[in-house]
DNA sequence: TATAACATGTGATAATATAACAAGAGAAAA
DNA sequence: TTTTCTCTTGTTATATTATCACATGTTATA
């Protein structure tokens, strides 16, 4: 995975330390709370998509991964990846073939991504009234919903108007 | 690409004969006035699509193309098929690798999948009121969309309740 | 501690997708 | 009409993404 421009992020670049401490408290809260097992290969998986704030392939996690003293064999990667997106840690961004951390693990929501085509950056967003018309849709057609994905690709504020 | 329950398809099973004919000719005619080139592999990939109304992998439509005396090498289908997500005839439903013919390339609209975890089976609806809420979210963060998918997972009304 | 369930490491491989280049076909200009 | 340009196709090779299978280790609980 090619990340074009990763000054980019989510749209409006800043300091995001806070978003990933909040985060990870809530992760690690949860887990004891709940008993999820949060081990050290997930958490740290979970920081490195937190720090990176932005959609990362699984290779470039395991990479990561691998650096800090655990297995560098695909699967490795893949099963934290796993873990963390079944618990509602993170989300998979399939047009990238990626995966982002969730901002706001607190709510039970559809996320609905962005994302640039010019820089790769990711938003996620969280749209209720979308939510509510795809409810609609799937009850017309007696579908049972499990899972949603919105995946939005166009240009972000930035890519759009360089100038800005 | 394993297809777990060919028989339950779109949900609604039923002769999609007409369904075939109907997309192709509009396929040609488009072809025809805005000088599109709906070469013999794309409208062969096109067909393979549509004959099996269902979302197919880029490998099972490259088996047939090649079956029917085209090329038998990944791009051939990969080509063919992006031709046809380009120009609106089919689109692609990531959360299979898979590609699935446009069943109303008429209108121009946010197809939304709805993908069973049971059988596979694809239903693509047209969701105008998903299109309305994505739009006001994305002006919210003044991100520019080009391309919007809609994916959602669940059980189909066939294997909710296999009675029926 | 025994045991069952879950988690990790690792090697191998499957499935999906693209790059690069040569050859051919069609449209359009000279 | 022949030249030229563009688009399309065939083909080889390879990149990227994802899973299988099995041994080992770890944790919770009886």
């Amino acid at each position: 995975m090619v990340i074009k421009n990763p000054e980019t992020v989510a749209f409006h670049p800043h300091d995001h330390a806070p978003c990933i401490h909040e985060v990870l408290e809530f992760a690690d809260k949860t887990a004891r709370e709940s008993g999820l097992r949060l081990t050290p290969v997930r958490r740290r998986a979970l920081e490195v998509l937190l720090e990176n704030h932005r959609a990362m392939g699984a290779y470039d996690v395991l990479e990561r991964l691998a650096e800090d003293g655990f297995g560098n064999q695909p699967p490795v990667a893949y099963r934290a990846l796993d873990f963390l997106v079944d618990n509602g840690l993170a989300h998979r961004v399939r047009r990238l073939n990626a995966y982002a951390a969730c901002m706001h693990p607190q709510t039970d929501h559809t996320p609905l991504f962005m994302i640039c085509r010019g820089c790769d950056a990711v938003a996620e967003s969280v749209a209720l009234g979308v939510q509510t018309e795809i409810s609609a849709a799937a009850a017309a057609a007696n579908f049972t919903v499990e899972r949603v994905n919105v995946e939005v690709l166009g240009l972000c504020p930035t890519c759009k108007d360089p100038a800005i």
